[in-house]
RNA sequence: UGGGGCGUCGUCAAGUGGUAAGACACCGGAUUUUGAUUCCGGCAUUCGAAGGUUCGAAUCCUUCCGCCCCAACCA
């Protein structure tokens, strides 16, 4: 796993910043309600992988909160999977469910604190009362019970004796808060369902964002990685945890990072859809090997080091994105080629009788080490002939000649066909110079030698690229040709393959041996996929569509400015000062930004308001320039050293930064970074010469034509004087050289 | 409509003011008894759009556009 990702970035900086004191502690926090599926294999490989690159941790912990969807067969799974996929937790294994009694408490103690309450409303009271984007939530009736009564309550629901939806357990949040998870979140729910581990103990169960945090917790967790759409629930996650006074908070509290999940098109990755398939028999299983489950890839005949470089190739971002399933096609090519034996199985049988071949004659072929028994009578693959081929077609036609691989080189003489006009045989006869030359080359089995084994050709599971995009449900977009199960003929050789072992079926594809299909002398071929085939993709019309971009022009538009006096000004700063509108309304949006542009401006106007609306702007993000370390006339004196020429604009702009950071005097700031504006032209020649010697290469390439690389000239003359170089000399320097 | 995110090649994705990485796909061409593999070469004058700041902008500022997520007793 490759680790250049802005989460490994984070964790790096935290390291450094001994935010954890160098510890990495990660969780892969699955669900046991369904099979894992590539989705899951990417979140596996991000965590177990940072685990392993930073010398941490990774749990496996079974987010398991809700005994109504889980079950234990899904925790094997799980743990088979994670394990095939090459990862170990060693004795990191965790269950939500081990902290019910932990969380219990905590629930108590918010109760106790009055920051929680049992609310009797009924779930669409609740979610009435939870306003809308306009609106804040209004609160419960129930909101105001006494710390007693909430704890008395709170033991009833989990006495049994209460109904499931009667009542729930809330935190009292900020029910005007724009993010509607702050809005009195709920903690816990009544439900009297059997649990898979702890049976009939508990009657409250936590919700996600309750249990999600404190378990992190407990687990010393350091940073918590989870998909883009948690990204509204990191405020109540930090919110949660800051609540109670807990190891490490609020400083080395368990950190949410959140990353973009997978999608891969022709297929569909999610739990609830993947259940539905199997559900209603859409598939056979889980591990169909239709299905992008796991389970389903490993029988496929997929390998785990394949799916570790698919998701390597992905990358980690948070971007939305539909990955081409041809990217984990590819890495499945590139692992199997280097592992496969090589087989001749013929898919779709065409006879082929060779008429000169000497009557009961046998002979053995070497086909790279085994042997290859060739008669008279052969089956080819039907597609390798055709009676009207097109251009460049260099297999069998009549009249033609084709090699068999690893024999000889037969002509087709005849063809031969049934009562429907189809072609049912081919008469042909051989060269018996094995030296003799064919353009192309075909697989063959010898049909009186060779063995009927049940090959199974999978293809993607759902016709259209994205069967969850459209308004259509997902069902409707199933390939109907997803399974084609054929009887085809393989080379003796080919029946001894053992269940589990990997194949290529030359010139068609990769096969895998089923482990449950398979009987001793009667593999079951699955394919995993197909070779690459350019001839294929070279018949096919070409289909591009160009895109026509648009460029269209659009109006600004700005708020008005809110006072009188201000659009005054705004009028004013454009005439005087040749502001541009859009200068003008930022300087004027607000009173203290003006009051401070005002200040500032007894010099240089122009300068200091640019300065402000493009520098200031940046630095101060939401902050007010009240909250700044420095006043408004040391922005006034630094424009000035930078109008007068003492320094460049780029060293203006270092100093800048370390007046954003500790304040101070730009002139004494200037001295202590050593910053003069260099304009002496002999001291930029000097630095010229030399950039231009340490970068030769560029340099032809710039007086060749290349005039882009004159910026990255500069830059280097820059970068060589510490950003005292005046630019524009420096530019011009190198444009003389460059003649 | 409030809030939270995201827009860089057909598809993923680096890039953090100084030459627009890399991979898949695609297109050549070489080698090949798998139209596979391998090898070599080509593939973004431009980063959602428009303005601006700067010697220099994918990166900083402004406005606009598009897409995703949030008002589950799921996670």
């Amino acid at each position: 796993m490759s680790t250049n990702h802005f989460i490994a970035e984070r964790v790096q900086q935290d390291n450094e910043s001994q935010k954890y004191g160098g510890r990495v502690v990660t969780r892969f926090p699955p669900e046991p309600n369904g099979y894992l599926h590539m989705g899951h294999a990417k979140s596996i490989c991000l965590n177990f992988g940072l685990a392993r690159d930073f010398h941490g941790a990774c749990h496996l912990r079974m987010d398991d909160t809700n005994p109504t969807t889980e079950d234990p067969e899904y925790v094997e799974a799980i743990k088979r999977d994670v394990r095939w996929l090459g990862f170990d937790w060693a004795d990191k294994m965790f269950y939500a469910s081990d902290y019910y009694q932990r969380l219990f408490d905590i629930a108590l103690q918010f109760i106790d604190a009055g920051k929680a309450y049992v609310d009797d409303l009924t779930e669409e009271q609740i979610s009435a009362h939870r306003g809308s984007v306009s609106e804040a939530g209004k609160p419960s009736p129930f909101r105001s019970r006494t710390p007693a009564e909430n704890r008395a309550l709170f033991l009833e629901m989990q006495s049994g004796k209460l109904a499931p939806g009667s009542k729930v357990l809330r935190a009292k949040g900020d029910l005007a808060s724009p993010n509607f998870k702050m809005r009195d979140p709920l903690m816990y729910r009544i439900k009297n369902d059997h649990h898979y581990r702890t049976g009939t103990k508990w009657h409250v169960y936590p919700f996600y964002d309750f249990a999600h945090c404190f378990s992190d917790a407990f687990e010393g967790i350091t940073h918590s990685i989870c998909t883009l759409e948690f990204e509204n629930n990191r405020e109540l996650y930090d919110w949660y945890l800051r609540q109670v006074p807990f190891a490490g908070a609020p400083k080395a509290m368990p950190e949410q990072i959140e990353f973009a999940r997978l999608n891969v098109d022709y297929t569909v990755l999610s739990k609830r859809k993947l259940l539905e398939l199997v559900k209603d028999k859409h598939v056979d299983g889980w591990d169909d090997p239709r299905m992008p489950t796991i389970a389903g890839l490993r029988r496929r005949g997929y390998t785990a080091d394949a799916i570790r470089k698919f998701c390597d190739m992905i990358g980690i971002a948070k971007a939305n994105s539909l990955v081409d399933i041809g990217k984990l096609e590819f890495a499945v090519r590139e692992d199997l080629e280097a592992r496969s034996q090589r087989l001749l199985c013929v898919v779709r049988p065409l006879k082929v009788v060779i008429e000169n071949w000497p009557a009961g004659k046998t002979e053995e072929v070497d086909a790279g080490g085994r042997k290859l028994p060739m008669s008279g009578t052969l089956y080819i693959e039907r597609d390798d002939f055709d009676e009207n081929p097109p251009k460049d077609f260099h297999r069998l036609k009549p009249g033609g000649e084709v090699r068999l691989r690893f024999a000889y080189v037969i002509k087709c003489e005849r063809v031969v066909k049934d009562a429907s006009g189809n072609v049912s045989e081919l008469r042909c006869s051989y060269n018996p110079d094995p030296a003799h030359k064919a353009k192309g080359i075909v697989h063959w089995v010898s049909a009186e030698h060779c063995k009927d084994v049940e090959v199974r050709l999978y293809d993607r599971l759902f016709k259209d690229p994205n069967p969850d995009g459209g308004e259509a449900h997902f069902l409707t977009h199933l390939n109907p040709k997803s399974l084609e199960i054929v009887k085809a003929k393989i080379e003796p050789h080919g029946l001894s393959a053992e269940p589990s072992t990997h194949w290529q079926f030359e010139r068609v594809g990769y096969f895998f041996a089923d482990p449950v299909l398979s009987k001793p002398n009667a593999p079951v071929f699955n394919r995993s996929v197909g070779l690459k085939d350019s001839w294929a993709a070279k018949k096919e019309e070409p289909k591009r569509v160009e895109v026509q971009k648009t460029h269209a022009k659009v109006d600004k538009e700005f708020a008005p400015a809110p006072t009188p006096a201000l659009a005054a000004k705004r009028d004013a700063y454009q005439k005087t000062h040749g502001f541009s509108l859009e200068e003008a309304v930022i300087l004027t949006q607000d009173e203290t930004l003006n009051a401070f542009y005002e200040s500032a401006a007894t010099k240089h106007a122009p300068a200091v308001g640019r300065w402000i609306v493009n520098e200031l702007l940046r630095a101060l993000k939401d902050r007010s320039v009240t909250e700044l370390p420095f006043k408004a006339p040391d922005l006034t004196a630094l424009i000035d050293l930078i109008e007068t020429n003492a320094i460049s604009r780029r060293a203006g702009k270092d100093v800048f930064e370390v007046m954003l950071k500790d304040g101070g005097v730009p002139s004494t700031i200037v001295d202590k970074l050593g910053l003069r504006q260099v304009s002496d032209s002999g001291a930029i020649e000097k630095i010229v010469r030399d950039v231009i010697a340490a970068n030769a290469a560029q340099w032809a390439k710039l007086k060749g034509g290349e005039t882009k690389l004159l910026g990255f000239f500069v830059g280097q003359v820059m970068k060589a004087s510490k950003g005292q170089a005046n630019p524009q000399l420096a530019q011009s320097l190198l444009e003389k050289s460059l003649k």
